[in-house]
DNA sequence: ATACATGATTTCTA
DNA sequence: TAGAAATCATGTAT
């Protein structure tokens, strides 16, 4: 550091404060030395022109040479009348460029998934309102959130670090421009103003490489959340002991298959679900049940066989006055009302008729299945829509 | 690989 | 707004 980097500032002019004695117009320097004179630009423009085609060190000895030089001064000087020519086309480029609508919806998207903001919380929150929204299903829920939540701070952490790299290369190629810029203000005019700008082109870059830093993580986070969190993809099966709680209440219930509030939230703390799901699980049924009765015949006989079994258990176990409620669950008792005798009867009846063939019995459930439905199929052998042990009708049209 | 089963979602209707 | 119907997307058995 031998000399100070003289940094031009506007409109000083050509009388530089590091240059005392400068001459002020190399033009008037004419007669005898003139041509002396003119022959030394001559040799520094020379020199400046091939000083890119020599090595490393021959430039830097060069340089230093040049740095030297008497002429340098007034060469600098002519540099600066120059640059003040043409300093305009260089302020019309200048523009104060807009916030980028992408990379602020990519910052508040990555805001809302906990990337970016705050250490943890955000992630986890968002984590709970996704699951919210997805209509959790209780204990295996929670395994998935927290491997969702590992997944996200990894991300997270990925994303940090690699910005942190981006800003700190960014810092680095900074500071190195400028200072090449201060190295070569002492043989070129350099304005305050052209660092600032060439500083701001180079974060303009940096930026963009830290914006597709943004969007890939976006995306790595809307695969994960899709991944985990959207209750299609991860659709499990009910366990069977739901299924059959289920079941047994359908196949019970088939004269009126339409659980109430209260039926549905018993049903759904029983199968560890939620009143939702068993909202779907009946809808689902239905249509299927209705569609097809015939594949789901051998089911509906086994469930009223077992619902046979348990109230026959329960009316031998008790008095039989008052116990035509539900079938198998005390606890729903309440809330199981209509119809439930009826399909009790013919399961009884079905099972002591001792012809526990598929076929009949089914026969037996069909006939009370068109009781309450709304608009139920009514397939040519049910005859009697009420009730129905004396309507078996040996139904084995499948 | 394929077909079927099944839970969830979407769209429509009364 | 609950439920029917159609559809989607995955789970599972073959």
């Amino acid at each position: 550091m031998d000399e100070q980097p003289r940094l031009m500032h506007s409109h000083t002019g050509v009388g530089m404060a590091g240059h005392p004695g400068l001459p002020q117009h190399l033009e008037g320097t004419g007669g005898a030395d003139g041509d002396g004179r003119k022959q030394d630009i001559g040799d520094i423009l020379q020199q400046i022109m091939t000083i890119t085609d020599q090595s490393l060190d021959e430039a830097q000895a060069r340089k230093h040479a040049l740095n030297c030089h008497r002429m340098k001064p007034a060469l600098f000087n002519v540099l600066c009348e120059i640059k003040e020519k043409t300093v305009l086309s260089i302020r019309g480029a200048q523009e104060e460029e807009p916030p980028d609508p992408q990379l602020m919806r990519l910052d508040n998207m990555l805001l809302a998934e906990g990337v970016s903001g705050p250490e943890k919380g955000g992630g986890s929150a968002a984590a709970a309102a996704a699951a919210a929204a997805s209509g959790g299903v209780g204990a295996d829920n929670s395994a998935e959130h927290s491997d969702y939540r590992a997944k996200l701070s990894q991300i997270r952490q990925i994303y940090h670090t690699e910005l942190e790299k981006y800003e700190q290369a960014c810092n680095e190629f900074t500071t190195h421009v400028m200072n090449l810029l201060r190295e070569q203000s002492r043989t070129r005019p350099i304005s305050p103003k052209e660092i600032e700008r060439m500083v701001s082109i180079i974060h303009r870059k940096f930026s963009s490489i830290q914006m597709q830093l943004k969007q890939s993580t976006c995306e790595a986070v809307m695969i994960l959340r899709s991944r985990f969190l959207d209750a299609r993809r991860k659709r499990r099966n009910f366990n069977k002991q739901a299924t059959e709680i289920l079941n047994e209440y359908f196949y019970s219930h088939l004269s009126n298959p339409y659980p109430s509030e209260e039926a549905k939230e018993e049903l759904a703390k029983k199968c560890a679900i939620t009143v939702a799901q068993v909202s779907n699980w009946f809808g689902n049924k239905r249509i299927r049940y209705k569609k097809n009765i015939g594949k789901f015949q051998e089911e509906a006989n086994m469930y009223a066989a077992r619902t046979a079994v348990n109230a026959a258990n329960a009316s031998s176990h008790g008095s039989q006055a008052n116990s035509p409620s539900t079938p198998n669950s005390a606890g729903s008792a309440g809330s199981f009302n209509m119809s439930n005798s009826g399909d009790l009867f013919m399961s009884v009846q079905s099972l002591n008729g001792d012809s526990y063939q598929g076929a009949q019995v089914g026969a037996n459930v069909q006939s009370q299945a068109n009781g309450g439905w709304p608009d139920a199929p009514t397939p040519s052998s049910v005859t009697s829509p009420t009730e129905g042990p004396g309507s078996v009708h040996s139904d084995t049209s499948n």
